[in-house]
DNA sequence: GATCAGCACTCTGAACATCAGAGTGCCAAT
DNA sequence: ATTGGCACTCTGATGTTCAGAGTGCTGATC
């Protein structure tokens, strides 16, 4: 599906015209603004053509043309070139995501912060999966009988905190036994694997295990679900800026959307998996809630495994030159910071 | 300030219409739905009076009146007849704030939650303040040499986490003792009181204690300290329901104002003050981010003293009858089952 | 055959006029 | 004090006009 030399070029116009001013585009501003020295009426005679092949489209008959989300997926595979971010902004994130103190959960929330503020759009991040991050200690912590906090260090210094119901009679001598059994066996495990090792042991346990390792298992199973990952949105009010769309439906529905966070778990954990940043056209995926929206996002990384994303969500017609870059360095900034707590741990520094 | 009887039931007649429809009301529609049996003509006698009186306005020379803060104030103060709610939706109401886990942070997310769809507005919920709670208990864990995690019981069994750098020195035994120290001498008082004292202890420390105890008391000061606190939001996408205002502005001002917990703890903890449910009219306390918008906030209590509030924010034209008691009946429902949790709490059940 | 000037055509959006409807204020009659 | 009547005002819906922007097509040109 490539195009030749003038399509592309008038498509490109088109495009980078359209984000710019948010109006259709006409022949005469794309013989203008193009580097072929064309006249109006061969650029329309392009445009046609392109109008059929489904890059743009006319919103009425006598309207320039807007691009479709083919066109501008075009634009983003074939031409987008990333404005380098100035030193000034790279310093800027860096010493903001240095600054935080020793929990990483608020590293995350400042990098949405600084993130929404620096695109001035609606920035989300979420917390490592919870599948794929590897963990480093477990505490518990006797509340009251029958009532245990767990807390759950992973590499890199997340951690994650849950309050579960146990049994009465368990004291605080049996949870540090707990931990020590669960920390010796499971250390430098990925919570997926723990928790298929914790089923397997369980199941074998009414043979081997003396019933007070069958309870560990138990207690780091209910420690190991995923009900604690997080989702920090932040910018939201930016969506009012672009007073040009007047359709309030879609913007309550990209709200209801942003409240949901299951939701938004699953459409952010796929974009984990690509290797870089994804860029996701709502209108390509059709996605009801977030049609005319587009979520640019970058994964972040520990030892080169990609375990969260940072991205943000704004309107298809967006600056993606200058934002793209900024949701790259953040994603990059994030996975060298994990890599320098990961590096630094006690007990492990020198050795993998 | 009062009104005769003539004047008050036009008012009220006004607001009523007012909020029902959220059309400016004109003298016919009050002749016919008002019980006075006046023509229009005398009608608008006293609307001119109470446009004179700043209890009602108009848009423009030939519309309807519309009230103003003041004359909303005068129907709430004066007449807002609560509709008891449902059996229905109190046993809602009950079963969802019960069924929940024991981490009671999660029980005030499902209060919010269930508020904004019952009122189908905003809903705020904020943790206790840590000014006025008391703690039952407080725990460390070493997370790693140099970093502590400080765990917080409250009476009424919230729990609150911090993350906390110390000197690499400090052993888990320190730890031990530290919070045996701490909860010996402090547990039952308020985190304002245990603050004052820390601060009155470390001053004498110099003298009497070793430094160990220093050290405990440094740290049991970082984990008093208010960042923990929270405030929970949902329902932001019913604030486009009301369609009428066009005025994105106001809108983008509301939502940046949801943005900055600061600025709401402010907003909010106001109201844990006042013994009762509170309404407060943007208009009229000159909130700038608030105009056109109205707080509802009623206080949660534990042992007969307000610690948090839970409240909806809407526009100021919304049924209050409706949402008023939700707001109320919540609130007594949380105070409730913190009370109960209070009562059955391990080792003090019987005694005072 | 690509390019393009020219032209007829279409659609939008702003400007303007018109008009019914809703509401007001005031006055005089009851 | 109450109210019917009346002149007045303002809004919002409707219709008309018109310039502007853009298109597609055609036929001449290189």
């Amino acid at each position: 599906m490539t195009l030749d030399k003038r399509k592309t070029d008038v498509l490109l116009t088109i495009v980078k015209n359209y984000i710019l001013t948010g109006q259709p585009v006409g022949s005469r501003t794309v013989s203008r603004d193009s580097s072929l020295k064309l006249s109006p009426a061969s650029i329309r005679n392009i445009m046609s053509d392109l109008s059929d092949e489904g890059y743009i489209e006319q919103p009425h008959t006598s309207a320039g043309r807007v691009p479709t989300a083919r066109g501008i997926r075009f634009y983003l595979d074939s031409s987008l070139e990333i404005e380098p971010l100035s030193r000034e902004i790279q310093d800027r994130i860096k010493t903001v995501l240095t600054s935080v103190g020793p929990d990483f959960s608020q590293t995350l929330s400042q990098a949405c912060k600084i993130l929404s503020s620096l695109s001035s759009q609606i920035s989300l991040v979420i917390t490592p999966s919870h599948q794929l991050i590897r963990w480093q200690q477990i505490d518990f912590v006797l509340l009251r009988p029958g009532l245990v906090m767990s807390i759950l260090v992973m590499e890199g210094g997340m951690i994650n905190n849950k309050v579960i119901k146990v049994d009465h009679e368990i004291t605080g001598d049996d949870l540090v036994k707990f931990s020590n059994y669960l920390n010796e066996h499971f250390q430098g495990k990925t919570l997926l694997h723990v928790r298929a090792s914790v089923l397997a042991q369980m199941h074998k346990a009414r043979k081997q295990f003396e019933s007070l390792y069958e309870k560990a298992l138990r207690l780091a199973q209910e420690s190991f679900e995923d009900t604690t990952r997080q989702v920090y949105v932040e910018g939201t009010h930016y969506l009012f800026q672009g007073t040009d769309f007047s359709d309030l439906n879609k913007m309550r529905e990209l709200f209801k959307m942003l409240e949901e966070k299951s939701k938004l778990l699953k459409l952010l954990d796929k974009t984990i998996e690509s290797k870089n940043l994804s860029i996701i056209l709502g209108q390509e995926q059709k996605l009801d809630e977030l049609s005319d929206f587009t979520v640019i996002s970058s994964p972040y990384s520990l030892r080169d495994e990609n375990i969260g994303a940072v991205s943000i969500i704004g309107p298809t017609r967006m600056n993606y030159s200058k934002i793209v870059p900024a949701v790259d360095l953040t994603a990059k900034i994030l996975s060298q910071l994990l890599q320098e707590i990961y590096e630094n741990r006690p007990g492990f520094s020198g050795q993998g």
